[in-house]
DNA sequence: TCATATATGCTCACGTAGAGCATATTAATG
DNA sequence: CATTAATATGCTCTACGTGAGCATATATGA
């Protein structure tokens, strides 16, 4: 066993592990890559947005993909430099606020049948940023992120392709027998299906974007399912195109994104990383919207905003906004050193 | 460009991303390992532990660590089932939830000075499991989790060490001068302090575990910081040691994962998780209070879980508890499948 | 049998959130 | 210039969740 001198030699000074196990044989995790990926997010006109970077050399029109590459442990001194160096590199943007999502590593995922390249392991981050700061890029492209998920776009009501599309499908699906894998309580498919997509007088709940993106790969109704080799629901030929595909695993990440911003916004003062230095309210309140969905009570929303004392007045008046003039606001930084520091914490008006 | 053509091979059939600039030379990320990692939770007693392993193997008494072992994308048909098999071999105990906590990848950390071993990514996962099913191990060891942060344990009032030991050095630290990494907003590392460990007047969030163990790593207060080669924030031979260390980075996962628990049986049901099929509802508050630290009104607490729909009674009852005998409980199961599926939502009563 | 400890039911006060009404202040239009 | 429309902003009313405490039920143990 080669490498248990060097394991022991790694952990010498704090004592020794020699008492667990010694399975170190598999030590050498060659073939396997980290890759650092970015969901940059930012609110335009009222649409939320994200970063892509599209492959176009083939002429076909290429497919979107996110802004990423490996983890260098050289050139990287933290995960999240080597993102943001990434980012800087592909795009010419700087980013500001970034957090880690989620890691990535299923075999069979985002790999070729019969692929013997290295294992990559997906490190997703999610990176929020000021549309006006957003606009001087180098590379890149802003698209909506109901581009690649119609079915979360509820801001004129329940999507079409809900209906039309996938739900007749995830019945059908969920009516045919499972292979089981998991152990111990299993979780029908028709239950999965009720939860994520709030069929049967279940509500939608807008945070479970990953869930209900999972069971449609799961379901072989996403074109990566396909390409991943997986067999599928129905002739492929059937299926409508539900959604935009993304490179590798970048739509599960950018998934994981949607639902993590929908989450922390309610209680994290996380907003704010989407807006100017000044705004009005209502500004305010279009991109919560843009986030989350359906309208919000206008009223309350200045009031609960206001009352946290997340901001503060500028003195200054914004006019033209075609009615009277709205005051002007800026986020009160000193709430990030103040206790829990809330979010806005909303719940949709009037279902 | 070795790498180049094996990086679009592995794209193929997705198009091209040779838009993306090709800084691909580092494709090869040699020298990374993943590391899982688990910290695992049960409630014995009604004291809060977790499972370590122990090297002993110096004689010296070793030192703690988390069941780990490298992701071997061989063997491991995803990350989590890497998880599982290497806690089966360690412990013999064989997980039932899994969620996965953080990536952590600092290099520097875990590292000796000099040394040129391969850099380790660690993928933090927390695993819940029930006491009774706990107790047949083949090796490990179950501790309580204040023995690894003795400063988090409120139960009997303020923990001593804090204004003891803790808050004297960490505002002598505030004063010195913080050196200059992160750009844009600065927060005051007095701030920080004040935050994290709730001086003057804030309150001491619970969930803020993480936090509080990074900022005592960074003043230099903890042991692993010296292990790491960090200038001491003191002598270190005045310093007293604040709770025991951990091999690699596997307090910081640890604390990860209290905070995790904390933050999480708040609105999802995993407290049961740690509960036998059967329980009085004061077993279930004793659970919860194992976890958050202080006490619970009681008659609010039954009323919140049972208005809550989140357990059913058995019929039967439990004698011999002191008093009148208990109804015993079970989980409803049957709220997982139900819409968004709430945690156990208590604040602490009378702080 | 009584003291005691726990289990369990019920009430009350209070703050917050949902909802809507009313008014203020501007721009656009004829 | 008067009118209309659109937004901004203040205020009220109500329902409900939650914190807190009182009261009662039913065991065990001295």
């Amino acid at each position: 066993m080669a490498s248990d001198a060097n394991v022991k030699r790694r952990f010498r000074g704090d004592g020794d592990i020699s008492r667990i196990p010694s399975p170190l044989q598999h030590m050498e995790t060659s073939n396997v890559e980290i890759g650092l990926n970015a969901a940059i997010v930012a609110v335009m006109d009222d649409e939320p947005v994200a970063l892509v970077v599209r492959g176009e050399a083939d002429g076909s029109g290429g497919i979107d993909g996110l802004p990423f590459g490996p983890f260098s442990p050289v050139e990287h001194r933290t995960l999240e430099s080597g993102l943001r160096s990434w980012v800087a590199e592909q795009t010419g943007l700087e980013l500001g606020y970034v957090e880690q999502l989620y890691t990535f590593g299923d075999r069979g995922r985002h790999a070729e049948p019969g692929d013997v390249s290295p294992h990559i392991v997906s490190i997703g981050y999610l990176a929020l940023t000021e549309a006006g700061h957003a606009r001087d890029l180098q590379r890149g492209t802003w698209r909506s992120w109901y581009h690649y998920f119609p079915w979360e776009d509820w801001r004129r009501g329940r999507p079409e392709v809900l209906s039309a599309e996938i739900e007749p499908r995830l019945r059908e699906w969920a009516l045919r027998p499972a292979v089981r894998t998991a152990p111990s309580r299993p979780v029908q498919r028709s239950d999965r299906v009720r939860i994520c997509f709030g069929l049967d007088g279940g509500g939608w709940d807008e945070e479970k974007v990953l869930d209900r993106y999972e069971l449609l790969y799961e379901a072989g109704l996403i074109e990566e399912a396909r390409r991943d080799g997986r067999e599928a629901a129905l002739a492929w030929g059937t299926l409508p195109r539900l959604g935009a595909p993304m490179l590798i695993d970048h739509r599960r990440i950018l998934a994981t994104a949607i639902g993590r911003v929908r989450a922390k916004i309610k209680y994290r003062p996380v907003i704010f990383e989407l807006m100017a230095d000044d705004f009005t309210l209502f500004e305010l309140q279009k991109t919560v919207e843009a986030i989350l969905g359906p309208h919000l009570h206008k009223q309350n929303f200045r009031r609960l905003v206001e009352s946290a004392g997340l901001v503060e007045p500028t003195g200054e008046v914004k006019t033209r906004t075609g009615g009277r003039p709205a005051k002007l606001f800026r986020f009160r930084r000193e709430v990030l050193l103040e206790r829990p520091a809330p979010g806005v914490r909303v719940k949709p008006a009037r279902v």
